[in-house]
RNA sequence: UGCCCGGUAGUAUAAUGGUAGUACGAGAGAUUCUGGCUCUCUAUGUCAGGGUUCGAAUCCUUGCCGGGCAACCA
């Protein structure tokens, strides 16, 4: 066997040579989600990103609640996140928070402070605003900027102390104004929040900012390889400005590009709002692109994580085909999901020539993909429910389903013909009267025909009425938070569909978490909403149907 | 008119100075008791110019295009 190809993504190359030239013997990253919302599949590329390296190489992977406002951050947000990645299947080495640091964090401020690189000042968030300057043009320095080590290590320990209130003082890095950074013109480190922690209470009334909590808490946990993405690019220099002059553990950190999907949003304060303005009915909802909203829509992990994979990781924008994903859950689905039929717009056949009363039930295997999954019994009748759109009066060429004097199979069971169509008052077909061929059953076949379609079905005394929400996507256009406008003006109403089913009855028995393939149709799943009793199904994905494509291609030509 | 990223088929991603590949999507066909799955085949790409080199997607340079940067958010 030749070696297997390898390709490895940039970060894995850096990793791979800091591994080769002695650099580290093993490596640390981390997950870091602030705990102000739920994960969404921009996360998973992250998550699979951080967790994958260290599976790959040598080392392990911290989950981080990066956890420094107060205002924002709450505990059903850190309990989501926990179950979510350990959903997609990665487990943490050590579960931390930056709040678990904040005495540390507070250390740090004192260090600096004492070496002259920061300060004390007085400054309205205003009036820190209009000193900053702009991309062309330098800033002007706070008059508090040169004030002495001892009156800033007096009044920030005051404010430690909760004398001043908030948004009266910050504590800011020494660095330079007229940097051509705009993030290194005396970075905010700290500022004054009287507000009540989900962790820690209110022991504190000062809170540090990003990068005065970030690059410390990867220094102490010994990141090695520290990933964000892009926006966090100029961020660097003030992450490495801090770890060199606090001296401490020099952890590195790499960005990539997020992975944006088309027809949706991942932006977690787009996602709350859609949220708290009722577009949708929770951060679970199964059009939303969040973790808990693909689960319950039913994709399941593998699928995710495959797509992760597939979509790979750079430094490039990008704007990647959510196609991909329901490729990777259809793929996945087909190997594992139980076949099941149900009919969703009904149109009753009688069989003439079956038997009354006739209790006849006819096996079918329940994955034909998966031997293992063994088989279930249908039961069968003299009246039968099809698809509407199974049967046509004047069908056009290559039309393999029911049509009158056309034959098609039942599956699993028998083949029948069209000898009647009966119409209501309105002209609507009400019934299809058709005869069966005896001995076609299904695996011990003599009659010698051979018909192109196979139709799923379900015995009208046997049917149960379920409830299947079909689901389409959340926007209208591919990259609704690049329009004119607010993103929330190109939702697509009819995301979601509500219709009714037939489904045949080992259904009875469907369960949480367990996939489906309705023949024909699509992958289904349960719903958290079912009762007992009432069963609410979620379309995760239709089947692709090269038919209905063959159908719009000459539609469109007409 | 500042600084920092980045530009490879429709999309995403490889090729690390040596034959521009792969996947999804698209098209054609085969097979099929799911018009699913599977299988076969086809089309489509290095942002542009200049330079270095025997040889450039890759290195240099100029330009063009896209994105980011002026929160007491992360």
């Amino acid at each position: 066997m030749p070696a297997e190809e390898t390709s490895l993504n940039f970060i894995e190359e850096i990793i791979e040579q800091d591994l080769k030239n002695g650099k580290y013997k093993s490596i640390v990253t981390r997950f870091p989600p602030e705990p102000n919302g739920y994960l969404h599949i921009g996360h998973a590329s992250s998550i699979c990103l951080n967790f994958g390296l260290t599976k790959k190489f040598p080392g392990y992977t911290n989950l981080r609640f990066d956890d420094t406002n107060p205002m924002t951050e709450e505990t059903e947000y850190v309990e989501s996140i926990k179950e979510d990645v350990r959903w997609l299947g990665f487990e943490w080495k050590n579960e931390r928070y930056a709040s678990d640091y904040f005495d540390q964090l507070y250390e740090f401020a004192l260090t600096l402070i004492q070496k002259g690189l920061a300060y004390v000042d007085d400054s309205s968030s205003e009036m820190i605003a209009n000193r900053k300057g702009t991309p062309t043009e330098p800033g002007k320095e706070s008059a508090d900027r040169n004030r002495s080590v001892e009156e800033n290590l007096d009044l920030f320990k005051r404010m430690k102390a909760g004398e001043f209130p908030d948004g009266s003082r910050t504590l800011r890095a020494r660095i330079d104004m007229a940097h051509h950074n705009m993030l290194m013109r005396d970075p905010v480190l700290y500022r004054i929040k009287h507000a009540h922690h989900h962790r820690t209470g209110d022991k504190w009334c000062i809170y540090p900012m990003y990068d005065m909590a970030h690059g410390q808490s990867d220094s102490i946990e010994n990141v090695t390889h520290s990933i964000c993405t892009l926006e966090f690019v100029p961020h660097r220099e003030l992450y490495d400005w801090l770890i060199k002059n606090l001296e401490i553990y020099p952890s590195h950190q790499y960005e990539f590009a997020r992975r944006n999907i088309n027809y949706t949003v991942t932006s977690k304060r787009k996602l709350l709002q859609l949220v708290n303005e009722k577009y949708v009915t929770g951060w679970d909802d199964p059009r939303m692109p969040t973790i808990s909203g693909l689960r319950r829509r039913g994709f399941t992990p593998e699928s995710i994580r495959d797509f992760c994979d597939r979509i790979g990781v750079a430094k490039r924008e990008n704007l990647v085909d959510v196609g991909l994903l329901e490729f990777c859950v259809r793929e996945h689905l087909n190997k594992v999901a139980l076949r099941r039929m149900v009919v969703f717009d009904p149109v009753k056949v009688i069989i003439t020539n079956y038997q009354e009363n006739h209790n006849e039930k006819v096996k079918s295997e329940n994955n034909p993909e998966d031997v293992s999954s063994g088989a279930r019994e249908i039961p069968f009748g003299k009246e039968i429910y099809i698809e509407r759109d199974d049967f046509m009066e004047n069908p056009p060429k290559k039309y393999f389903r029911l049509a009158p004097g056309q034959m098609v199979r039942l599956k699993s069971a028998y083949i029948i013909k069209c000898d009647e169509v009966i119409k209501d008052a309105g002209g609507r077909i009400s019934e299809l009267h058709c005869s069966y061929l005896p001995d076609s059953h299904s695996g011990h076949d003599t009659s010698g025909v051979k018909v192109k379609g196979t139709l799923h079905w379900v015995s009208v005394n046997d049917a149960v009425e379920v409830e299947v929400r079909e689901y389409d996507r959340l926007f209208k256009v591919e990259d609704p938070a690049s329009e004119a406008g607010d993103f929330k003006d190109y939702i697509n109403e009819n995301s979601l569909k509500i219709v009714k089913g037939y489904a045949e009855p080992s259904l009875l028995s469907a369960a949480l978490g367990e996939h489906f393939q309705f023949l024909r149709k699509g992958y289904y799943c349960l719903d958290k909403d079912s009762d007992n009793g009432k069963f609410i199904f979620n379309r995760t994905v239709t089947l692709k149907d090269v038919w209905a494509k063959e159908q719009q291609k000459t539609s469109v030509q007409k």
